[in-house]
DNA sequence: GTCTATAGGGGGATAGAC
DNA sequence: GTCTATCCCCCTATAGAC
């Protein structure tokens, strides 16, 4: 029972890991089999389908950012602070074996998706720019952050780049990156 | 010969096609024949290995963007029609059935992509950004774009946020990538 | 809960006939 | 240049023993 709960929930964190390391076609049933040292019928008990999978990796993301973003610790934040711990969620992603964003990883591979899978992307991707709308509507209203137009298109342009962010820098470095963040900051602050 | 010449050609297209619909492990020599309506083993003459079938499409991607930004239809645009004719690309490829720029799409599956296509994505996401670098700065010393910053930076965020649109347009559709562009447009105009 | 064994499909690639 | 035929590997998923 216990050991039923362990392996569960180190069959949850390798395929997040893998998901955002390799994509959801990138890793299969057998490299995570071989990295908890136990069979490949092992996690079809666990999960069914790689479709049952993916959804509780996305399910599972999707509570926790809540979590975070309902917790005090983040709620009581100042504008400019609760943006500094958005974009180190970013930096953190990429300083951990050049992970990308669990969104932009499976927009990119949304075509080939399982219906539910799809779904769930959405709906995470709806939840990260409804988050940053208001935090960005509420930094502007405070008068610390700049920026002319709509607040939900100055989101999406800011996830949308922090997506592509984490890609481009799998091909030119980390450095690219940081490059990237540095200038959104300066471009809200002035 | 005249034949081959065709088939060649229209392996490239299909191939380019497919890697910016499904990416470079969602597709397969399969995939392309059937299309094509010749058997899988005849892809394989015209391009042995699906390595160098891949490095031909990106070398050609790369010589076609050359030949249109070294074109005086191009060169001689103003710094503002240079910037809206490179996002009219985006936007075309959006409207292409919801394709992704073949940069972005190289990047993502990075990791798992042999070592002669992680070559050519590092060049052509240079070539990109150099290019768009060169423009913006065009623009802010003619006065027509105003930004902070280094202009190389600049263009990397709007490089990596074009990338991520076409990435989140499959998933919240093409309203949200046009609001993502006409957000860069103002940011850039005032 | 985890194992062995296996089914059934798709992938890239090659040999040799035409 | 294109075909048929085939090899070998990896994938998801299932059945039944322990």
């Amino acid at each position: 029972m216990a050991r039923s709960t362990n392996t569960k929930r180190a069959i949850l964190d390798l395929a997040e890991s893998f998901l955002q390391e390799k994509g959801f076609n990138g890793f299969s049933y057998a490299h995570i089999a071989t990295e908890l040292d136990v069979k490949n019928a092992a996690i079809h008990y666990h999960f069914p389908t790689k479709e049952a999978l993916g959804d509780a990796v996305i399910q599972r993301y999707r509570d926790r950012f809540q979590l975070w973003i309902n917790n005090s610790r983040v709620k009581d934040l100042s504008s400019k602070e609760k943006l500094d711990w958005f974009f180190n969620i970013y930096t953190s992603t990429r300083a951990d074996h050049g992970k990308v964003c669990l969104a932009g990883s499976l927009e990119t591979e949304f075509n080939s998706l399982p219906d539910s899978l799809r779904k769930q992307t959405q709906a995470l991707t709806r939840e990260l720019l409804t988050w940053l709308d208001a935090t960005l509507r509420e930094g502007r209203e405070g008068g610390v952050f700049h920026f002319s137009g709509d607040s939900a298109s100055k989101a999406a342009l800011i996830l949308s780049s922090l997506q592509g962010a984490l890609q481009m820098a799998r091909a030119l470095g980390t450095a690219k990156f940081n490059e990237i963040v540095e200038q959104h900051k300066q471009d809200l602050l002035t």
